[in-house]
DNA sequence: TCTTATTTTAGTCCAATGGACAACTTATAG
DNA sequence: CTATAAGTTGTCCATTGGACTAAAATAAGA
């Protein structure tokens, strides 16, 4: 986290994402470990300083983009973390940010990424972070548990294509709680958020699951409609 | 919206917020008009600067004393607003927040306020507002509404002692439907997060209300139970 | 072809809830 | 005494959530 441009670049404030993943189902963070300064070789979130000429919203994106060269990610800001202390040598203000990405569309780190090492971990084991890191990682998993309740985000942690049993484990893991899977699946699909595909999984050895898709489209639909998406 | 001390304000980062109130069934927005600058004469949400030894919380905190004279308000941010161009002068980003209070302690603006004039206007009538002040209201009322049914936050709004039909009708006006009398009450009740008091309503025409009391330390042992506040 | 695994799918049961509605009781000011 | 508007009780019904049972389907592998 060093300036590269005093004159293009905001002094005193940073963002700072939380980028969650879902694999095997365990949802994963991305941190990045320093390469030098006072937190060298420590784990942290990934974050960046901000460009005079875009808003945080458009620095969080870039960073994403420079990041893990994916587009079009789902982000959402947490909010700005401001105690007077939680950088040691300056006073720096954060703007959290957290993000939703398909692990499918991640091909390991876009060359030419500033920090030393990126890694995957699982977010019940992440126990110490730089700074209030720990904290912002804290407060986008209750966002993303409040908000997958209330909207269909859950999808953008999915492969484009997936089963019924893949997203009632996401939510699963996500909520901390187990389900019921027939009344899971009746419960999403009376929704009429999902298309169901002619495809079917395969190289499993059992009955291959049906795959769904989410669409987007529908669900704006039927939000003009009033329909309120509640899990 | 002056620097006052170079030394010990941030640069370019400010705080705003969005402070409802109910009267007589109408939710209002308190707002100040600019004594000086190019925003002269023209209305805007209350905001200012943040001290170096500070979190935007605090200073939050300290703009609603400052400028109400109350203590211990419902606050709540927003979020960081960061537009490059959202004002025109400078690249300021600022940090809303919003807050409830009670009418009943507002006794006018504090002697040695900054502002020029201050005033309460019902939230449905505003329709300009210097900025980007307009947007963070929408965000304000947004979050408001959204709060308002998941946390029993609505009692900030209302006096200390209040009838089941005005917490009613502040369920009304904020999420902007009508509701049922029987169906609200039975509902509220059976919640047990009031007390009902000994005291009836005074100076009506009619059979007098009694009087209710929200009870925070009942809906903490409550929630600790696993209790989840929903309307 | 048979077995095994696990999903898909259909269906039941019950308690709780929400919404709509009717109607009666009470108390207060004037 | 009366008008007023709140409090209060209760019914009805459709919907939902949760718990549970169990049968049918199908893919891989032996």
């Amino acid at each position: 986290m060093t300036k590269q441009n005093e004159a293009t670049i905001l002094d005193s404030i940073t963002i700072d994402c939380v980028i969650f993943g879902f694999n095997q189902g365990t949802l994963e963070v991305l941190l990045v470990k320093h390469a030098d300064g006072i937190s060298k070789d420590k784990w942290g979130l990934p974050g960046g300083w901000i460009f005079t000429d875009e808003s945080t919203d458009a620095a969080a994106n870039r960073l994403l983009l420079e990041l893990t060269g994916i587009k079009d990610v789902y982000l959402e800001q947490l909010r700005a973390f401001s105690e007077p202390d939680r950088f040691p040598l300056s006073r720096v203000i954060t703007v959290g940010y957290y993000a939703l990405i398909k692990k499918e569309d991640w091909t390991g780190l876009k060359p030419g990424a500033t920090a030393s090492e990126v890694g995957w971990f699982k977010v019940s084991e992440v126990e110490t972070l730089i700074y209030d890191h720990l904290h912002i990682l804290g407060v986008g998993l209750r966002r993303l548990r409040r908000r997958i309740k209330q909207e269909p985000i859950g999808f953008n942690l999915l492969p484009e294509k997936f089963t019924l049993l893949q997203l009632m484990h996401l939510y699963e893991e996500i909520l901390g709680y187990e389900m019921d899977k027939p009344n899971f699946r009746r419960k999403i699909l009376r929704m009429n958020l999902l298309t169901a595909l002619d495809e079917k999984q395969k190289d499993v050895s059992h009955r291959a699951a049906k795959l769904y898709k989410f669409n987007p489209d529908t669900y704006q639909k039927l939000i003009e409609k009033g329909f309120n998406f509640e899990f």
